[in-house]
DNA sequence: AACAGAATCAACCGCAGAGCA
DNA sequence: TTGCTCTGCGGTTGATTCTGT
């Protein structure tokens, strides 16, 4: 005998959610905390069911959730994780704790695709349109494979670019894999973007944070967490600019080879592409070549080496949001060069820590609103989803 | 100003795996 | 072991918004 049906069929309600409902379904779960869906619509008196309620509170309400416009960081970590993992949103949103697997699906659908085809069209002119024949889950692969059809030895060095991106790349998910997997259970979860994120609701359930308990650490986890958010993007952005630069100085020991190489991919496109107009798509050529460099990829995992270390070094002793059980496993010397990276620049971490822009208005709003004081522990933080 | 087509994204649908009785 | 529900996921839809004419 299994469990009674989680929902009836008939009276269930469908379509976009009113304030009123978000307002209900958050409060409630700020009372009970997520879970056990299938009670949700009968305490609550929501006529969803258990399935709406789950959809619209990790998609919307949750707290975390960042909306809006993506960076270019978090565009590049998706090309690149989509490239690793297929279509595999929900593992690929848990590099982007502040993205839900729709909205990444939903930018990649829209977005992605439609850059990736377009350099497509840049590397095979010849192809125009017959590459819509590619669909979503490929792109990626493609778009990798272009590079490496075309010219045999091109073929070789993207073996290696591939082996050095997948052997970086690893290690970056391995090491967040642990950082996300103990986030989960940390009480430091950021509440900002919650704020920002989903502000009707929150004005709705004003006075939700100002009267739970623990607020004042996470205030203070908060406004350290915004800050390294800044600094974790602002670093890894400055990490694939430095790369693109290395190309023309590099300072990579052992990768003057690879920038040559690159070089002559470079080359070998601009030719193919000689019919191409105007420099946006040379632009978006460079862009899509960033995305294949040994760079890029380990400045992902520099980022997420130095998003620990600097965690440690920004939460100091009070609010650390865990402690990074940094995987001690043999290294090779791919990621022995990953490492000294990482080491290298952790120094110019802190300095760029130091050298924060101004906070926007949104996030100087937010601020004062953690410093006011009030928060205390958030029923949701304990939960584990956040 | 009005319309059409394109773009966006919230929400739905159906499936699969896990867990429960 | 079986049959059922719950939960989560990926694909798709359709209403809304944007943009160009």
């Amino acid at each position: 005998m299994g469990r009674p049906p989680c929902c009836d069929k008939v009276g269930i309600k469908k379509g976009p959610w009113t304030p009123e409902e978000d307002l209900i379904l958050a409060s409630y779960i700020k009372d009970h905390g997520p879970g056990n869906w299938r009670s949700v619509p009968t305490n609550t008196g929501l006529l969803r069911c258990s399935k709406s309620c789950r959809l619209r509170w990790t998609n919307y309400l949750r707290p975390g959730i960042k909306r809006g416009n993506f960076t270019e960081l978090e565009e590049k970590m998706i090309i690149s994780l989509q490239s690793l993992l297929g279509n595999k949103w929900a593992a690929i949103a848990s590099y982007l704790p502040q993205r839900t697997d729709n909205d990444i699906k939903n930018y990649w659908n829209t977005h992605l695709k439609k850059k990736l085809k377009k350099f497509h069209s840049i590397l095979h002119p010849h192809h125009l349109g017959s590459s819509s024949s590619s669909d979503s889950s490929t792109s990626f692969q493609f778009l990798s494979k272009d590079y490496s059809s075309s010219y045999d030895r091109i073929r070789n060095l993207e073996h290696h670019h591939l082996i050095h991106q997948n052997s970086a790349l690893n290690k970056f998910i391995s090491s967040h894999r642990s950082s996300v997997g103990s986030s989960n259970t940390s009480s430091t979860t950021s509440t900002i973007s919650y704020a920002s994120s989903t502000e009707n609701i929150s004005r709705l359930l004003e006075g939700w944070m100002k009267t739970s308990p623990n607020k004042l650490n996470t205030s203070n986890s908060t406004t350290l967490k915004l800050k390294a958010t800044q600094t974790e993007e602002k670093v890894l952005l400055d990490g694939n600019n430095n790369s693109k630069n290395n190309n023309h100085n590099t300072s990579h020991s052992g990768n003057n080879n690879l920038d040559d190489d690159k070089q002559l991919v470079k080359k070998v496109e601009v030719q193919e592409s000689c019919n191409d107009d105007d420099d946006l798509i040379s632009n978006e050529a460079d862009y899509f070549e960033s995305l294949l460099t040994f760079e890029n990829i380990s400045n992902m995992a520099c980022w997420e080496q130095k998003s620990s270390s600097d965690s440690t070094t920004i939460h100091g002793s009070t609010t650390s949001a865990s402690p990074e059980p940094q995987t001690t496993t043999t290294t090779t010397p791919i990621e022995d060069r990953v490492d000294s990276i990482s080491e290298s620049d952790h120094q110019g971490l802190i300095e760029d820590d130091q050298n924060q822009p101004p906070f926007s208005l949104l996030e100087k709003w937010l601020l004062d609103e953690a410093t006011g004081q009030v928060l205390e522990e958030d029923p949701m933080e304990t939960s584990p989803i956040f």
